[in-house]
DNA sequence: CTTTTGTATTCAGGCAAATGCGC
DNA sequence: CGCGCATTTGCCTGAATACAAAA
């Protein structure tokens, strides 16, 4: 985004008394008057915004236009922000002076604005960079989610079907239209665009799925476990109350795990793996057996954790650290002003980088290129410089007058050649990296082996920033032993550094999970090196977040209730508080931390600003921002009346673009008030808790019938709610156009097929017509003659290129054997029925009619077109799926909201097997809930 | 019908970007 | 109280697979 920007922080302002301490904008106390004031009529600015977005779709789709003042998120700039610590009680000393405000102001980038102290003269400057082009269009994510304090969520009862309606996706004609804040995705497609080429037919998807089976079609096991369960049902869930031992409890009540245990394990089986093609048809419980000791089940087992501490014993052997730099062979070199120069190898490892980013976006993005080329004339000055031919200095001064190409197709070259390896030289590089990583791959924790995460220390490049970010393109250094701290038990050998080299520091801290740290270059953020999601360490945590989860269920009523209340309140700290949590609650907003200059401009719900909402009355709320990763959160909804006055309030002048919507808010506070209400509760609680609740809802709803394909569908449809409530998106793939009309023209092709047989039946009972005229109406879908010539030329051309194919193919073969080849008559006798196809054509054209093959009957005709009419109904259902879930992304839901135990339950209800939905490692880092949930477990 | 072939889809890993809490 | 630190979340990519059409 792009587009408007605030300049200055404050010029507006004239009370900033000390020059120092902003404060909020907002005024303390709410008088009853504005209360009123709100109530009645709308103000300019709710009208004004309803100029900017009109609604088209009829789905309930609105876009906005075109217009730069609409864009999310505006212009980076320095955040100003001050919070002043406001005594609510001590009435309103500060009531109208128009403090500081909190905003996000510009500085663009590289050119600081000057001007940033005048008001808002310049509030629209918009940036230099890209201007708006496409926007995706986001559907509206709202979920109807249970009705628990009824009144609250408007989104509930009737007001529900608008977002819901909105969930449609747009026709694309309408896409292109619009225009708008383009996301980082975005830009990003449309880089690749570029780079896209040929695409080929085959239709698919939509089931998304499906997969496994196929091969080792008998993994009935995953059945037979389910049937047994239902011992007593006991399992009234709540396993809360059921707590055993010590403090923590166990996901599930200690009776039936060990049955389960055993249960799950054949379920479990090994998957595939199946390195050869196919066939291995290993996968019996033998196997399992062989996998070393039995490992620890944690979720059997709760006892310890004050929560601090985190192991007593820690074994592993550090990090592997990337191969050193290589220089490129000789003949590969950058051009300078079309003169090749030789770099210095730190600097040739650094254009290298670019080099090899050619045909990405991230070459014309101009920030990128120029972070980079920044960082890339300090390293090449600090390390001598570049050289000509001639052995002389060249100043590399301009980045136009360089060229990268040479390195470019080098690497495209070796990338070429390790493609024409085939598998099987791939495989044995595969099993030389395996061997050399072999050590790293698990550490001992408290005496047992886990899984590490990722040992790989992070090779130097360049760091790709998501989003606008004002860093993206610098060089990422690579890094040191020397920058590198280790951390392990006391008792455990120290892993040797590198050769030459030692390590940081070596400490002993189990109050923390990671094994080794280093500081990242770019922004400073510290890297860690932990355990894989498999192990204990993060099945547990990622158990007690679930938990956590489901202990909110106790409470939310109770926090709905009294932010509902606090709607009202007149602390304006409170109202909006409860405002806030109004959003988090209902739309599944992240909190909303505050953010750095040197960061995205990208936004949660406590840092919303003023742009980022438009109202429109009666109680409609455009949200239009960049979130997490600079996706776009675009959501046009209905709120509660009294939600929907107090954001106009809180966007009452002078607040303007810029400045913060709760400018007497921020996470700490929020997530501090929570906590009053359940240890531990925070606000993205509220996400896991929304998700997983959706899921059951969902799930709840879903009848067992059908075939297991078709459950599992329709258990794709419950995550997909999920993740279009959390705003999960995926960029549209660069083929996707192609793939659609591929698959469309396809269809068309079957219809005409179908034309086709039917009058082949007419052909031969031409009575057939009177006696059922409905059947043999022309398909309205293919009435086009037009269409159906050229695709009649087309279907004799791919007729003949696949006869000239075959027959060059058995040349070949014969050339192979010394025969003799075939001659070109040979092919043109071939090419005859080319002839007769096209004569056939013809003569349908003309009469309509068609000679039936040789041998055939009216059934057998029937037969083959109901055949046909059933592929066009899956290619249709799938087309249809593909075009729906194009920009739905299910597996971050999946992995980090959806509480896995209720994808155990609906597995073992259904007959599902979990393989179908978890994969390898989903059921690696969700064992825990596949042994411990069963069908009945209720999130 | 089975095998082959070529592509589309899924998986698993990578690392950036969030959250949130305590010093 | 802002920052540092630890941990979770999230999108994308390259490699591995599955799938459907062709042979």
């Amino acid at each position: 985004m792009h587009g408007a920007r605030t300049n200055g922080t404050s010029s507006t302002v004239s009370a900033d008394t000390n020059g120092t301490t902003p404060g909020p904008i907002s005024i303390n106390k709410i008088p009853k008057s504005l209360d009123r004031e709100m109530d009645g009529k709308f103000d300019k600015m709710a009208i004004k915004s309803t100029n900017r977005v009109r609604s088209i779709d009829a789905a309930g789709i609105s876009l906005v236009n075109g217009s730069v003042e609409d864009s999310g998120g505006l212009g980076r700039g320095k955040r100003k922000v001050r919070r002043v610590p406001i005594k609510e009680s001590s009435g309103s000393e500060d009531s109208d002076a128009p403090l500081n405000k909190r905003r996000r102001t510009s500085n663009g980038i590289k050119k600081e604005n000057g001007v940033k102290q005048e008001s808002s003269s310049d509030d629209d400057v918009p940036l230099a960079k890209k201007s708006a082009a496409k926007r995706r269009n986001v559907p509206s994510p709202t979920v109807k989610r249970e009705k628990k304090p009824p009144a609250l969520l408007a989104g509930d009862s009737s007001d529900s079907d608008i977002p819901l309606a909105a969930v449609k996706l747009a026709k694309d004609k309408q896409r292109t239209e619009q225009k708008a804040v383009k996301t980082a995705k975005e830009i990003r497609a449309e880089e690749n665009k570029s780079a896209t080429a040929a695409g080929t037919k085959r239709k698919s998807v939509g089931n998304a799925n499906t997969s496994e089976p196929a091969k080792k079609a008998g993994k009935a096991p995953p059945k037979k476990a389910n049937g047994v369960k239902k011992e007593e049902s006991s399992d009234d869930d709540v396993p809360l109350a059921k707590r055993r031992k010590n403090v923590v409890q166990k996901p599930v009540e200690s009776t039936k795990k060990a049955a389960a245990g055993k249960k799950s394990k054949d379920v479990d089986t090994k998957p595939v793996a199946a390195k050869g093609k196919g066939k291995a048809k290993e996968e019996t419980p033998a196997e399992a057996d062989e996998e070393e000791e039995e490992e620890y089940k944690w979720w059997e087992n709760q006892a310890e954790t004050d929560g601090t501490q985190k192991w007593t014993t820690l074994t592993h052997n550090g990090v592997l650290f990337p191969p050193p730099y290589e220089l490129l062979p000789k003949h590969v070199k950058m051009k300078y002003t079309g003169v090749e120069v030789t770099l210095p190898l730190e600097a040739e490892e650094v254009a290298g980088f670019f080099g090899a980013m050619l045909d990405t976006q991230h070459a014309s993005n101009a920030i990128f290129v120029e972070n980079f080329f920044k960082d890339f004339q300090t390293i090449l000055k600090q390390h001598g410089g570049a050289k000509g031919p001639d052995g002389k200095n060249i100043s590399i001064q301009s980045f136009q007058k360089c060229d990268f190409k040479p390195m470019y197709e080098y690497f495209e070259e070796k990338k070429a050649e390790k493609k024409a390896l085939g598998t099987v030289g791939r495989k044995a590089l595969k099993v030389e990296k395996d061997k050399a990583e072999e050590k790293y791959l698990y550490c001992y924790l408290d005496g047992r082996k886990e899984k590490v995460g990722n040992f790989r220390v992070e090779p130097p490049g360049l760091f790709r920033g998501r989003g606008e970010h004002p860093k993206t393109g610098m060089v990422k250094a690579r890094v040191q032993p020397e920058q590198v701290t280790i951390n392990i038990g006391k008792e455990a050998t120290v892993p040797a550094p590198p050769p030459g080299h030692k390590w940081a520091d070596v400490i002993h801290d189990n109050t923390v999970t990671w094994l080794a740290t280093w500081k990242e270059n770019i922004n400073g953020n510290i890297k860690y090196v932990m355990l894989a999601a498999t192990s204990s360490l993060k099945g547990m945590s990622d158990f007690k977040k679930f938990e956590k989860a489901r202990e909110l269920k106790k409470h939310i009523d109770r926090i709905r209730e009294d932010y509902a209340r606090d709607l009202k309140s007149e602390l304006m700290a409170d109202r909006q508080r409860a405002t806030a949590m109004y959003l988090i609650d209902k739309l599944a907003l992240r909190a909303g931390n505050e953010k750095n200059d040197d960061e995205a401009d990208t936004v949660g719900c406590c840092s919303l600003r003023y742009e980022h909402i438009t109202l429109e009355p009666p109680n409609i709320v455009v949200f239009d921002f960049l979130g997490k990763d600079s996706i776009r959160f675009y959501q046009k909804t209905p709120v509660i009346p009294q939600v929907f006055k107090n954001l106009k309030i809180f966007k009452k002048a002078p607040k303007t673009r810029g400045d913060m919507i709760f400018d007497r808010l921020d996470t700490t506070q929020l997530n501090k008030h929570l906590q009053n209400y359940m240890p531990g509760l925070s606000a993205k609680v509220f996400r896991t808790y929304n998700a997983s609740w959706t899921m059951q809802e969902q799930l709840d709803e879903i009848l067992n019938q059908g075939t297991i394909h078709e459950k599992y569908a329709a258990y794709n449809l419950a995550n997909k709610k999920v993740a279009i409530l959390c705003n999960h998106q995926r960029t549209v793939s660069t083929t996707h156009e192609t793939m659609m009309q591929r698959q469309e023209d396809k269809i068309k092709g079957l219809r005409y097929q179908k034309l086709r047989l039917k009058r082949m039946i007419l052909s031969l009972e031409p009575n057939r017509k009177k006696k059922n005229p409905a059947f043999f109406k022309p398909d309205p879908e293919i009435d086009d003659e037009e269409w159906i010539k050229e695709h009649q030329v087309s279907l004799i051309e791919q007729e003949r290129d696949r006869i000239t194919k075959k027959f060059e193919k058995e040349n070949e073969k014969l050339r192979e054997n010394r025969e003799k080849e075939l001659k070109d008559k040979e092919l043109k006798e071939r090419l005859q029925v080319i002839k007769e196809m096209e004569a056939e054509f013809k003569a349908e054209n003309k009469t309509g009619k068609i000679e039936p093959k040789r041998g055939a009957t009216v059934e057998k005709l029937e037969g083959q077109i109901q055949k046909i009419e059933e592929r066009i109904k899956k290619q249709e259902t799938e087309a249809q799926v593909r075009e729906d879930n194009k920009t739905v992304a299910l597996g971050t839901s999946k992995i980090n909201y959806i509480d896995p135990r209720l994808t155990v339950m609906f597995c073992k209800k259904y007959d599902v097997p979990i393989e179908k939905i978890f994969a390898k490692t989903l059921r690696d880092k969700f064992k825990w809930a596949i042994e411990s949930a069963d069908e009945d477990w209720k999130f």
